[in-house]
DNA sequence: GTGGTCTAGACCACT
DNA sequence: GTGGTCTAGACCACG
């Protein structure tokens, strides 16, 4: 994994996690690697994973078992999830679009220009 | 304007200019207002108006005259200036979609909804 | 029983023991459930459960007899167990109020109407 | 001020800030030291400082402003903070002694006799 | 000068 | 072996 410089390296950590649950590489229940293991796999502080994990359980997305290792939370939605994160980018990318003057139609039009282009 | 506390402020404020511009708010060659004075419209330290402002001149969107003050420039084009903002939004917004793990159709689906439901 | 995550679940099962020593649930020379047979009614490593009770022989509240098992110290004195423990409580009740700001009097008040709530 | 090292430092420091605002000490609005002073007239790394201060942003009872520094929040109730924290202590004293046994009425002369003991 | 992030490394408590 | 806390010290972005 890369980092993007521009953005802190916790934030970028949590946001692939929360990507894999969605997608189902990760379940509810599964072990998360211990913060030293994914520390050496992505050449990163153990103390920065360790942040990324504790912004996680205060989220409630992971839950942490004292000498255990950290866990996808058991009650987690991943549809829930995925909405959440989808809605989010969405509500971003429109309020974004609607700024810069541009109408729903246009917008609209962009958006399926640029599917089409990616299609082919 | 509130900002939000996640990104630089000085960045925040170059986003609204580009986007008055882009609007028609702000027009070629007319003179932004001083930075002192947008720093107390916005509640703002001056450096952080007069720091936005430069990025704007290192863009080429803006030039700082000695002692007249900064202008948006005048060979600008609204168009093109809309065409990068909006594709960097879009493209941004499509990454985010794809790596949650929704396909081009869900993707258009969404929005079209939620464009509708904005509509009604 | 459930645990809370803040404090090491030796120190809960203990505080949990001495406090049904207290109630009389359980009696002076009564045998304790087994290590193992703690562990697995309370979902909780056996480590966990032999930790606790050498604690509780170092306080001399219980003894463990080789191949036996622990049992309560017979010796033991409710009343004065009883004694500590609340007098700790309080203790601990009264210096949070006092750094509250809190006058005796309204301590006192507090404390005999939310007596009342739960009678009623 | 000297810590109790069975308990994390910032968690300690958070605690004091608290009492401080519900005495009135600290008011709403007020800027807390940097970290760094604080850090330093309390003998503790500015990391620890920081954490303390995280967590009460969590919390909604502080609130950090970009190079300007960390305030007490401005919206903040002392009346509502003070009940908070004085239930929560009541809360844990009246659960522990009734886990213990005790009735109402023993914990009820309990404290008053306690407390005249401290007023002579 | 202010907070934010990160690293390196240490020690501890718990399981 | 696991997470939790802490230190020391560095660098950066922001105001």
């Amino acid at each position: 994994m890369d980092f993007n410089p521009e953005r802190p390296i916790y934030l970028q950590i949590i946001d692939e996690i929360k990507k894999r649950i969605v997608r189902g590489d990760l379940k509810p229940s599964e072990k998360l690697p211990s913060q030293r293991e994914l520390a050496t796999i992505m050449s990163v502080n153990p103390n920065t994973v360790q942040r990324a994990y504790k912004e996680l359980e205060d989220a409630k997305i992971a839950q942490t078992l004292r000498g255990q290792g950290t866990f996808i939370s058991s009650t987690i939605s991943l549809k829930e999830l995925q909405n959440e994160l989808a809605s989010e980018a969405l509500e971003e990318f429109l309020t974004q679009m609607s700024e810069l003057g541009l109408s729903h139609g246009e917008i609209k039009e962009l958006l399926v220009r640029s599917l089409q282009e990616r299609t082919e």
